[in-house]
DNA sequence: CCAATCACGATGGTATACAATTGTCAATCA
DNA sequence: TGATTGACAATTGTATACCATCGTGATTGG
């Protein structure tokens, strides 16, 4: 007799809690690459004890959201301009798979979601000036994109893979120097894809995803450049804690 | 002045400790997939407590060889025939990627590393009888071929990955219906794979790897269409504890 | 035969205590 | 001065006891 459409948002454990809520704070930036997460000031914070926090914090680490070295506790990673290029590589790859994915099975729920977002940027597109904030949440927003597409393709281990390569990069977000994002491309870009996608166009979608991949990679190999001609050498993206 | 080459083998931690005796037991067999893993038992298996081997546990379900359900505790995950192909999917991508890599930065270390596997691997190609626990053995064997070129790679993220990709697809071993496995090409393949990479030639090695892949996936899929000839359906691999 | 109920076992979580390790900082010594 | 030592504080790692909660299967009652 239950109520069919019940659905209980809190989720059924606290470790999951923990977990959802830890990463949302990274992702956030509410916590910042490099910073340490202290157990019990964490579950202080949320209102729960160290189990289960600690249990969130080893799920995170395989994720790879946080590191851990024994005895001296977790931080969030620091992910460096080299590896944000490795990433790059990677999820060129398989973007362009989840996209084509997508495109052959997308769900009328999902076009559904895809045209909600793609509204939600036209608002932002709409805006001449917008703040540091508005622009961190387009981004965020932006991703949504690629998340649903990723979910779309119904592929489990896909899934947790292209996720947890979005939050490593998300990381970069608080990297200043990376604030040269072409935004007029990256709108452009993602309208092809989600058209792609909605069109069920597997081809065209794959191409999108890789071209909208290639393009950041591109802009990224050039902070990369022309960070080795002012030092010779590439400089990390920020100070790791000694 | 400490020894500058004192390595300490054991893990510094239990809960390393127990993450990596409870992996090994399920890549070797020792529990099969679909069996619960009780956490009292497993702890006494072990000699530790609950603590270190909870925290073990939460990790490997973000890797994937466990799946966990609130109040109904883990258990080894079960590889379904449609998963198994997914995955394999994503091998082809991945490995072709990583061989590529790996045929640019390989060191002597891992050449020396592949040499001493491929000798290993000629042994058993000597033997005309194998057991079936040799067969396990040298299917693990062949691994490490795959195993020491994604490390090779260098790349954190994309190791992570490929080993959790490969321990996913280790699970199906112990599914017989796969037992159809053409040892010759097998074989021959990986020959192929660790002559292109020594030969730091990394279209070769990305073709070989792909190739690689791509003929166990084809074995894969005439397995689930023999199936579906059977059946009128995909049947599952293996029955979960509902 | 079916459904509701109950008791049991296992997991989820809290609290607590303590051990082990690390980092700090001051005292000490060359 | 500068490096080393060593005690101390802080934090993590582990163990243990206990309760809450859920799932399961048996029991009971219809």
């Amino acid at each position: 007799m239950k109520g069919p459409d019940t659905i209980d948002r809190s989720p059924a454990t606290l470790k999951q809690t923990a977990f959802d809520r830890v990463r949302a704070m990274i992702l956030r930036g509410e916590v910042r690459p490099g910073e340490p997460l202290r157990e019990r000031e964490l579950s202080d914070k949320l209102g729960l004890s160290r189990t289960p926090l600690r249990e969130a914090l080893n799920k995170l680490e395989i994720e790879g959201l946080v590191e851990n070295q024994p005895h001296r506790g977790y931080t969030v990673t620091v992910v460096d301009l080299k590896t944000a290029g490795e990433l790059l590589d990677l999820r060129m790859l398989l973007d362009a798979h989840a996209a084509a994915l997508a495109a052959d099975s997308i769900t009328e729920k999902g076009i559904a979601e895809l045209d909600a977002v793609m509204r939600r940027l036209a608002a932002f597109e709409a805006h001449e000036d917008l703040s540091l904030d508005d622009l961190a949440e387009e981004v965020r927003t932006g991703m949504r994109i690629h998340e649903i597409i990723v979910r779309e393709t119904g592929q489990r281990f896909l899934i947790d893979t292209l996720n947890a390569l979005y939050g490593r990069l998300s990381l970069l977000i608080w990297v200043d120097v990376l604030w040269i994002d072409r935004w007029d491309l990256t709108r452009a870009e993602h309208k092809e894809i989600v058209a792609a996608v909605t069109a069920r166009d597997r081809k065209r979608a794959a191409r999108a995803a890789e071209l909208h991949v290639q393009r950041s990679r591109d802009d990224l190999q050039r902070v990369v450049d022309a960070q080795s001609l002012l030092h010779g050498t590439h400089r990390p993206l920020a100070e790791g804690r000694r």
